[in-house]
DNA sequence: AATAGGATCTGTAGCAACTACAGATGCAAG
DNA sequence: CTTGCATCTGTAGTTGCTACAGATCCTATT
């Protein structure tokens, strides 16, 4: 119904994320509305990439109808760490990208990935 | 010397990256030069954001002085894995941002980051 | 009503790449 | 010879799940 996955579900159980759902008389789970609609909400969330603890607050919000000011900003401090990740990342792939292109066999004396991995002991 | 915290190179040994050193009469490791050599290796490869399986790889084509062709490879490969997670992450920083923006005070009728989280049980 | 089959149950271990303890030693400097 | 820091082993925690094993349950068909 929410596309998560059972062991998903039961882990988010096991953490706290979702409350315990009532029991069959042979022992299955049996989920309420308010379940399949908790879930959905994480599922939402984890989309968009929110950590479970910031979830948790966006649920709390949620249920205390404490709204815009406080979801904007727990959104926003997502965002600043997406996008950090992203300049980290693009660092990182100027770094690659510099090497592969030093790499090719016209300039061929030395490997210069090699060269730039292994230490220089003399220093 | 290297750089790597001592707990991470004890789990370097653990997992075989590091070979084992050997020990002082009162049982302390003692590193010799190729270990200080590898591990300032391993450093580097990991800033570039290498996974540890390829490290190994490369280790081993540094080893074997096999050079540019397969370093290559494997560099390329990384950054492929770097630039998906890129564009990953900017289509997180979009959709975030969207929500953000619609998100003012001026717009308010009800907050949009809620809306878009919480699911929709009649459709 | 019996049975066959799938789904669920509990519990544990694994992933990546470390980090953080606890409690016990070793070792070097003063 | 002492003081105090560093290292030792081993285990558990981090994040967000996933993948089993072996047992039980539930549903549909006969």
């Amino acid at each position: 119904m929410t596309g998560v996955h059972i062991e998903t579900i039961r882990y988010y159980e096991k953490i706290g994320m979702l409350p315990k759902p009532g029991r069959t008389a042979g022992g299955h789970r049996s989920y309420a509305p308010e379940h399949v609609a908790r879930l959905s909400f994480i599922r939402r969330a984890r989309e968009l990439g929110f950590p479970l603890e910031a979830i948790r607050d966006l649920l709390r919000l949620n249920e205390q109808g404490a709204c815009c000011e406080r979801a904007r900003d727990v959104t926003v401090a997502h965002r600043t760490d997406v996008r950090r990740k992203i300049a980290d990342l693009r660092k990182l792939d100027r770094a690659l990208s510099a090497l592969i292109d030093e790499c090719q066999p016209t300039r061929w004396p030395h490997c210069p990935i090699m060269d730039a991995l292994t230490a220089d002991p003399a220093r």
